[in-house]
DNA sequence: CTTTTTCCCTGGACGC
DNA sequence: TGCGTCCAGGGAAAAA
């Protein structure tokens, strides 16, 4: 499931192939991934418009293009763009394609079509974010002090508080698990009660297991790709995510496995407090 | 405002 | 072989 590490990954691969091409032609496969706009009338929007930049913000990929438009694009959870150099095999699960003035494609795959294509007019994409997703946690402004702030009066469990894509932007189910093993800290404790040298831990926990999923091109579990179509290795440096069973990399103590804010939780009883 | 629950989707795993 | 059930989970929306 494309978090953080996974979009960037995304983004980076595409990012020189689209900067500078002009969307020659666009087709819409799947009505429900414009809802509620209208596929064909995005279509058309969007042929013609020219790539000035490719950014990502949260689990979000951000299209813009010199018009001041911006394509909002989130994957959820199995969606993946392919960049598509020659020729195009069958693919019953690719939703939208778009043709570059290159020649090459970009074709959007989605098995659970969960994913989603915005299309936002100037200046629609900053107040269209600022009430979903907060700042980057690997960027500057992300500080301990303010998660500290922002947690006081928390009682949500942690996990479910690192999931919140307004306390840090593109954390997902996989690398909050990693995230609290590594700051040992427990899923279930409630966010109030954890002192601020803890949240410090917390903080490094979170930008290490991003950096690491970064590093190893993301998490391929079964329908993650690169833009160029290969697999992330970050699935064989997992600590505890869906590693119910084996012994815990630091401790030794067997991983366990509980359900935390309707997530699959997997940490380790013994050394996460 | 915070927190919880439901829903959207499909395919793979599993039990019988 | 086939069928039913459960699970995977991000975020919108509704409910509590």
């Amino acid at each position: 499931m494309p978090e953080l590490p996974e979009v960037e990954t995304i983004r980076a691969g595409l990012e020189p192939h689209l900067v500078g091409r002009t969307f020659e032609h666009v087709e819409i496969a799947d009505p429900r991934l414009t809802r509620p706009q209208d596929p064909v009338e995005i279509a058309a929007e969007l042929t013609g418009e020219t790539v000035e930049a490719l950014d990502r913000r949260g689990k979000y990929l951000v299209v813009r293009f010199e018009s001041g438009r911006v394509l909002l694009i989130h994957l959820r959870m199995t969606g993946s763009l392919l960049l598509l150099q020659n020729g195009t095999a069958e693919d019953a699960y690719r939703r939208a394609v778009v043709r570059l003035d290159n020649r090459s494609d970009v074709a959007y795959r989605d098995v659970r079509r969960f994913g989603t294509w915005l299309l936002l007019e100037p200046g629609e994409l900053e107040p269209y974010l600022a009430t979903r997703i907060g700042v980057e946690p690997l960027g500057r402004s992300l500080t301990v002090t303010s998660v500290v702030d922002r947690l006081a009066k928390r009682k949500a469990p942690l996990k479910a508080l690192v999931l919140d894509q307004r306390l840090f932007a593109g954390v997902g189910n996989i690398y909050a698990d990693e995230a609290l093993w590594w700051a040992r800290l427990h899923p279930l404790r409630p966010g109030h009660e954890v002192s601020r040298q803890e949240l410090r831990a917390l903080v490094k926990g979170i930008r290490r297991a991003l950096r690491l999923g970064i590093a190893r091109q993301g998490a391929t579990l079964r329908d993650y790709r690169g833009a160029d179509g290969a697999e992330g290795a970050m699935q064989t440096e997992f600590r505890v995510y869906g590693q119910a069973g084996k012994p815990c990399p630091r401790c030794g103590h067997e991983i366990e496995k509980t359900r935390v804010a309707g997530r699959g939780t997997w940490y380790c009883p013994s050394c996460q407090h």
